[in-house]
DNA sequence: GTCCCCTTGTGAACGGATGCACAAAGTGGG
DNA sequence: CCCACTTTGTGCATCCGTTCACAAGGGGAC
C-alpha cells in the first residue's frame, strides 16, 4: 500500500508565513528588476527585513525550491510564491465607499500590478455617483449585489464610514462574498467561513504613540504614575 | 531595605497586548456614547471581537482596574488605556507625500479625534505645494527638517512613492524623529531605537487572495499542483 | 572521481501568546 | 451579619512561532 507523505501544502501553511510571503515577493521582484538570477536566503532575508532562518523555514512550507550551495532561482521563486498566493489568477475587487480613502485605493497602482482588478466603485452619496475615478464610473450602492454577481467579484474592500460598514458587509456576504478588506474603524461581525482583514490607520498611530511615550520617559515610570501604584 | 515589587508597567506590556488596546478603546468609546456606565469583560470582549480571558489578561497588565462581581467602569477604563497609550497628550504628526493616500490621511478624522494633530503636509512636487488640504497648506519637502524641529513633530507618516521613502526616512531620523508610519511599499532600513510600522494595502489583499483560493479548491490541492510535487 | 566549500532544509530548544478553569473578591438581599 | 451570586485576576497547560545549530546535499576545482 502506497501512503503519500503529507505535503506541506496539505498540512496548511502557518498564518505568520502567509503574511510574509507578499514581502518576499516584493523583495524578489526588486531583485529581478535589477537582473539578479539567483539569491541566497541570507541576501533575500536582508532585503525583506527578516531573519534568514525564518525565511528558509517559510519557504520550506511551500516545497523544496532552493539549491544547496547556490540559493534560490529568483524567477522560479517568484512564480512559486505567486502561485501559492493565488496571484496567477485574476481577482475582481469592488470598492465600496468612494471618499478620500476609496479614491486613494482606486488609484493605487499596487493593486492592478498584482492581479487585482478593480471591477466596481460604489457609493451611497448621489453627489459622488457618476464621478469618473481611475477609469471607472462610480455606481450607486443599490447595485451592489448585481455588480458582485455579474462581474465575478470575490473580494470586497469596505472604505465607508463606520456606521455603514456592517450593513455593507451583511449585503456582500449575502451575495456570496467571503473575503473582505475593512478600512472602516469598526469590528465587523461575520459568519464562519468569511475572512475579514482590517486595516486601521489610527490604531497604527496609537501603537507608535505608545512606544514613543516609552522612549521619552526612558522606559521607566513617570513620577506621577507612582501615586496610583500603591492604592 | 524597601524592595518595590516590579509593576506590570515596569516589566513592560506585551506587544500583542499593546496592539489590542486601541481596539478596546474604540469599543469602550462606542459603549460610552450609548451611555453605558460599566461593562463586563464578557461584553467588552464581544464588542472588541476577542476572547474574554484574553481581554482580562490584557487589562491586568495595566493594573487592577475592574471590580469583581461588577465589571469595569467605562469612563475610568477609557482614561487608563488612553493614558497608557500616551493619548492624553498631543502628538504632532507630519505627513510626507501628498498624493491620493496622503490626502486621504490628511482628511481622516480618526487622527484628530485621538490626540494626533497634523502639523505639516510636505511634498516634492511643485504642482502640489501650495494646495490647501484639510485646512493646511502643502509645503515643499525642502522644509522637512525645519517643520519637524519647529513644530515639535515626533511622528512622521510616509506616503511617498517607494523610491523616495528611504530618503525621507533618513532625513526625518537625522532630524530626531524615532517613530515612522510607512505606507510606501518598501522595507525601510533604520537604526536601532527607531520604530517603523508598515501598512501595506496590497499585502492585505494578497493574504485575502491566498485564503480565498484555498476556499475555492476546498482546502485540497488542485490536480495541476500534483505535477510539481514529486519532481 | 574526489575533495572542499557553500547553502539549504530541518530537528530541537526556547519564548511568548492563548485559553481554560478556578480561587479571590466584591455586591446585594434577607 | 451571612450567604448566594457575579465577575475579576491569574496559575497552568498548551500551542504557535522564532531562532539556533547542524546534518544533508549540491556545485565546482583539480
Amino acid at each position: 500500500m502506497i501512503r503519500r507523505i503529507p505535503s506541506a501544502r496539505e498540512r496548511g501553511i502557518p498564518d505568520a508565513t502567509v503574511a510574509r510571503l507578499p514581502v518576499y515577493l516584493r523583495a524578489l521582484n526588486g531583485l529581478a528588476e535589477r537582473g539578479t538570477a539567483t539569491v541566497s536566503s541570507e541576501d533575500l532575508a536582508l532585503a525583506a527585513g527578516v531573519n534568514s532562518a525564518k525565511l528558509r523555514k517559510d519557504l520550506s512550507h511551500l516545497g523544496s525550491y532552493g539549491t544547496r550551495g547556490v540559493g534560490y532561482d529568483v524567477q522560479y521563486l517568484i512564480y512559486q510564491i505567486s502561485r501559492e498566493l493565488g496571484l496567477t489568477q485574476d481577482w475582481a475587487v469592488a470598492i465600496v465607499g468612494v471618499g478620500n480613502l476609496g479614491r486613494a485605493l482606486a488609484n493605487y497602482g499596487g493593486f492592478v500590478s498584482r492581479g487585482f482588478r478593480v471591477a466596481g466603485l460604489l457609493d451611497a452619496d448621489p453627489g459622488v455617483v457618476g464621478d469618473r475615478i481611475a477609469g471607472l464610473v462610480v455606481e450607486h450602492i443599490d447595485g451592489l449585489e448585481s455588480v458582485i454577481l455579474n462581474r465575478g467579484v470575490s473580494i470586497v474592500v469596505i472604505a465607508t464610514p463606520a456606521a455603514a460598514a456592517q450593513q455593507v458587509a451583511d449585503r456582500v456576504i449575502a451575495a456570496g462574498v467571503t473575503s473582505i478588506l475593512n478600512f472602516a474603524p469598526v469590528v465587523l461581525t461575520v459568519p464562519d467561513g468569511v475572512d475579514v482583514r482590517k486595516v486601521d490607520l489610527s490604531i497604527e498611530l496609537q501603537i507608535l504613540a505608545f512606544h514613543e511615550q516609552r522612549k521619552v520617559t526612558g522606559g521607566a515610570m513617570l513620577p506621577e504614575d507612582w501615586a496610583g501604584e500603591v492604592g
